[in-house]
DNA sequence: GTAAATTTGTGTTGTACAACATATTTTTCT
DNA sequence: AGAAAAATATGTTGTACAACACAAATTTAC
């Protein structure tokens, strides 16, 4: 996975977020730069929830962000995990719908808000935005179902260890090259692989015991990727 | 199993495609038409499957579709049931991907396609087109998004009845205002409600007996909606 | 028209996993 | 620091539903 596009340092700007940035002309980048505001979201902090309407369009700058829905009995479904640079909480803007899914800052964030008007005028002079918009969308719409076929169809190991398979593709690893670049309780794991928390403890012990994975407080390394997949893939 | 070899009086046309036709210039709807294909397809008749690349645009002009993946062991998911007019295929176009579902009429259906090109300018000179472009994404993810919670969190009875209320609401009533206007097997609806034939037909037969649906053959009436809401709800 | 194949229907068995209980460890709060 | 709360860990019980088996009805094939 490539890291050409991560933000680092300490003063995210909205000029290093490619997806919008980059592929205006100059006008509009004035335009855009004098009409967004950066807003910082501490660890744990709601970015919007279930039933708000969106107030425009959110660019995660850095840090994590988990997307999730509230379900039966308030089981708590995790349906995205998002790195930074992306957007998030557009679909209720473009679906001209309120939120049917709330944000939660998983680590210290940087987020710059535009306006509905703001977008939806750089949209009209600029088909780049659109495109980058709707690839967004495609590559979640995609993501969302594979997720739907095997959230339902896969047995409880092979779900845990596809989710796995997802936060490294997703974070990448630490510079040590096995360790899992997010943290996360086995709350959020479980909501993420659909099961309970028990469960998902109780399957991350024994990948520790069949030494694929390797756990540490909530630092999770990967030991041995290929039996995992084998494990995700087989259900 | 052909297409575009059949007669018939009274095809659709591209003009009635709202989403597209209705938001263009003058000089663009000249492009378009002649710039696309109207393909016509038979019953049960596949329109792209797993692995294919996305060609262009698929708009379906009438019928309807449904859109399913292949899952665990050769049990087939759906996950979008289309009628018309809507936009099918698209995902893997704007994703730069191949397609990671596969489509198949269930029953005769025309299909205007229209090239990758094309709709790539269509939509550099008309932001319109982008908005009714996202606004599908948007709201087919919304339905992805709360389907995965339903379909993984929901009891048989809750799912099923589920299926049943977005079947009424995807195509709606026949002139009695009780009959579903969709004539599914058994197998497509256990498919589209994640549960065995089997499960399917079974509780098929006890909503019938608690006249909450009237059932013969294919044909399926909603004899009282409310219960069928709550028993949805309940899960 | 009859045979073959598919779809529909129903009962039985087995099991994956949720639900629950309870202990231990870690974190948070005053 | 110690108390309270939350997170982690593990064992036990109950059940929803898949898997299987088989029969009847319906559709398709020839």
């Amino acid at each position: 996975m490539s890291n050409s596009n991560r933000l680092t340092g300490n003063d995210p700007d909205i000029k290093n977020f490619p997806q919008l940035y980059n592929v205006l002309n100059d006008e509009d980048k004035e335009f855009l730069l004098s009409n967004h505001k950066v807003k910082h979201y501490a660890k744990n902090e709601k970015i919007y929830g279930e039933g708000e309407k969106p107030k425009g369009l959110l660019c995660l700058g850095s840090g994590k962000v988990k997307v999730y829905k509230d379900g039966i009995g308030g089981r708590e479904q995790i349906v995205r995990m998002v790195a930074a640079p992306n957007f998030i909480g557009y679909r209720a803007l473009f679906a001209e719908d309120v939120h049917i899914a709330s944000a939660v800052a998983i680590e210290d964030c940087v987020i710059f808000h535009i306006p509905g008007n703001v977008i939806f005028k750089l949209m009209g002079s600029n088909s780049k935005v659109c495109r980058n918009l709707l690839k967004s969308f495609a590559v979640e719409l995609g993501f969302t179902r594979y997720r739907t076929v095997s959230l339902t169809q896969k047995h409880i190991r092979g779900r845990l260890a596809e989710s796995l398979l997802f936060l490294r593709e997703i974070y990448g690893f630490k510079d040590d090259g096995v360790t899992l670049d997010i943290q996360l309780s086995r709350e959020d794991i479980a909501n993420f692989s659909n099961m309970t928390t028990s469960n998902a403890i109780r399957t991350l012990s024994t990948f520790v015991n069949e030494k694929v994975i390797a756990v540490d407080g909530r630092t999770i390394k990967i030991v041995d990727q290929a039996k995992l997949e084998r494990i995700s893939k087989l259900g």
